[in-house]
DNA sequence: GCCGTTTTCGGCCCGACTGTTTTCAGTCG
């Protein structure tokens, strides 16, 4: 059976190749948005039955429909398959090489024998590029250059690196006496779990003193670009761009900055309609400005409300603000406490006393001290023996604590025959029972459905923890029916974790969106073996938030009463 | 190829930076 993402890819080269040969750029730009559209969907497209429900998605008209169509009855594609015969495969990679876009691409296949990324760095050390009409000694080296940063790092950076990343440039910068505001934007700032570039912008009107003071900065080992107003700099193996706007269009700029790319386009297309103009440097009536100093005016200005960063991917934000229907998103203090902690008692750093301290500093109500089941050895689980000592050192520790508590927990494995690490005798004992998956990944689609429902099912398993498994970058989700998951989730009140740890984000933006529409609560946890990991909560409420969930959705927004009424 | 409370045909976002072709095309985000 064929995936979404199959589909997505095939639209995308469909594009690229159109793109190589010339083709209409609105064409090209329609297989691009279709792509995307069927990247962010939850349901398989094969699932649906024909080309009138197709019809009804964002982006896909007649012809892109019956193309669907045809690949899931039939496998493939004529039009993609005599398409591709035209371009050799490795002709459309050179797409991905910075500074190499479809022009020259065409250029280089055309008339030099480029047919790959070997043959076009041969052809550039060689020197056979700069006699080509519109090419220069300069541009050979620029190819050479991009040749070399497209093989250092194919790889997007995990938001949790390049978060922090992105901090420590605005702290060495805000200080400085020409910088009157300053923030980082893109990718970023909407907390996309894995980031190409990070985004910074600077209100000034001295921006020639920013960038000098940019461009000095430690760890940059190449400058790729530099102009008057914006900058590009390679930063400990990740571009960083710099832009600089008057303090005036500090807004705008931050808003234009911030993306997504496609949220831009459909903002500028609805100003256009109202006769305005948008860009980085306002809200235009003509050529008076109308808003540009904040961000909430340029909403504003568009008669739009504030749309939160995280929302702007273009996936029916615009349509629910003009509407009035935007969520009203949860916000990191609204979490009472931490569900998902391991201590000393299993793999965890720290003693139960240490973690108290921790989500106190926090301000929480409660944690759950939830260590693994034995099942795992390299995490010293506990057993059952340990485990009831384990309860009884926190009935001891919650003696002596008053408006906070301690609840007893575990994470239990779900073993690959369906069962339960632990007995439900001892389950039963526990405040709360998390179940998870921690080995044997590589079950069948049903099968993995088939275990982790069963978890589901147990009458005292109140939460699935990282219920994809996924490690981003590292390691896929385990194949799953997400779908039928959800249905169980909902119909046995079981809750699923949104997993704060930036390796995990799991459940993912998108699947908790699908979780609120299923009518299935969340719970955000930061999964700690270290409390200073119990600061990871931010990137688990920023999932949440991109899956547009409100305090409502999201079980640890409760105060201990009502948390413990919603569990099993 | 998509889409429509101005449109079923004629639109389809916008500007910075670079290099090269002495006025602009290509690439990027």
């Amino acid at each position: 059976m064929i995936t979404n993402k199959e589909i997505a890819r095939i639209f995308d080269e469909i594009a690229d190749i159109l793109e190589v040969k010339e083709g209409d750029k609105f064409k090209i730009r329609a297989y691009r948005k279709a792509a995307r559209t069927i990247e962010s969907l939850t349901q398989d497209l094969s699932d649906f039955s024909s080309v009138t429900e197709l019809k009804k998605l964002p982006s896909i008209g007649d012809a892109l429909a019956k193309k669907i169509h045809e690949i899931i009855t039939s496998g493939k594609l004529e039009y993609y398959e005599e398409l591709r015969t035209s371009v050799p495969e490795g002709v459309l990679e050179l797409l991905s090489i910075p500074n190499v876009g479809p022009k020259t691409v065409s250029k280089l296949y055309n008339e030099c024998n480029v047919t790959d990324i070997e043959s076009l760095e041969l052809a550039a050390k060689n020197h056979r590029l700069q006699h080509l009409f519109g090419m220069g000694r300069k541009t050979e080296e620029r190819i050479l250059k991009g040749i070399e940063q497209y093989r250092r790092h194919k790889e997007r950076i995990p938001l949790g690196k390049a978060y922090f990343q992105a901090k420590n440039i605005v702290k060495s910068l805000e200080n400085l006496d020409a910088v009157e505001r300053i923030a980082f934007a893109g990718s970023i700032r909407r907390m996309r779990e894995t980031i190409g570039d990070i985004d910074i912008l600077v209100a000034s009107e001295n921006p020639s003193r920013v960038m000098s003071a940019f461009k000095a900065l430690d760890g940059i080992t190449e400058i790729i670009a530099s102009g008057d107003t914006k900058s590009s700099v390679i930063m400990d193996d990740t571009q960083v761009d710099l832009r600089v706007v008057r303090d005036d269009s500090f807004g705008s700029a931050l808003q234009y900055f911030t993306g997504s790319q496609l949220h831009n386009i459909k903002l500028r297309e609805l100003a256009l309609k109202q006769g305005l103009k948008l860009n980085e440097y306002g809200v235009f009536k003509g050529d008076q400005p109308v808003a540009g100093k904040r961000e909430e005016e340029v909403y504003e200005a568009l008669g739009l409300p504030f749309i939160p960063p995280e929302l702007r991917e273009d996936q029916g934000e615009i349509e629910a603000a003009i509407e009035g229907e935007l969520p009203d998103l949860i916000e990191l203090n609204r979490i009472k406490g931490d569900l998902h902690i391991h201590s000393r008692w299993s793999d965890g750093k720290n003693s139960i006393e240490e973690v108290v301290d921790k989500a106190r500093s926090l301000g929480y109500e409660y944690v759950a001290i939830c260590d693994h089941s034995p099942a795992i050895g390299i995490t010293r689980g506990v057993n059952e023996e340990k485990l009831l000592d384990e309860i009884i050192e926190i009935e001891r520790i919650n003696e002596d604590l008053s408006d906070f508590k301690v609840l007893t927990g575990i994470e239990v494995d779900i073993r690959s025959d369906n069962t339960l690490d632990l007995p439900d005798k001892i389950l039963e004992k526990l405040d709360i029972v998390l179940a998870a998956v921690h080995t044997k990944f590589s079950q069948s689609k049903d099968a993995m459905t088939r275990r982790i429902i069963s978890a589901i099912k147990n009458p005292h398993v109140d939460i699935i923890a990282h219920p994809t498994g996924r490690l981003i970058g590292k390691r896929d989700p385990y194949d799953l029916d997400i779908e039928a998951v959800l249905d169980a989730a909902r119909d046995t009140r079981t809750i699923l974790e949104i997993n704060a740890n930036p390796r995990r984000l799991d459940l993912k933006d998108i699947h908790a969106r699908y979780a609120k529409e299923k009518g299935v609560k969340v719970a955000i946890s930061t999964d700690a073996h270290d409390i200073s990991q119990m600061e990871l909560m931010p990137f688990g409420v920023a999932t949440a938030r991109r899956g547009w969930l409100e305090p409502e959705d999201v079980l640890n927004t409760r105060s201990l009463d009502e948390l413990m009424r919603n569990l099993k």
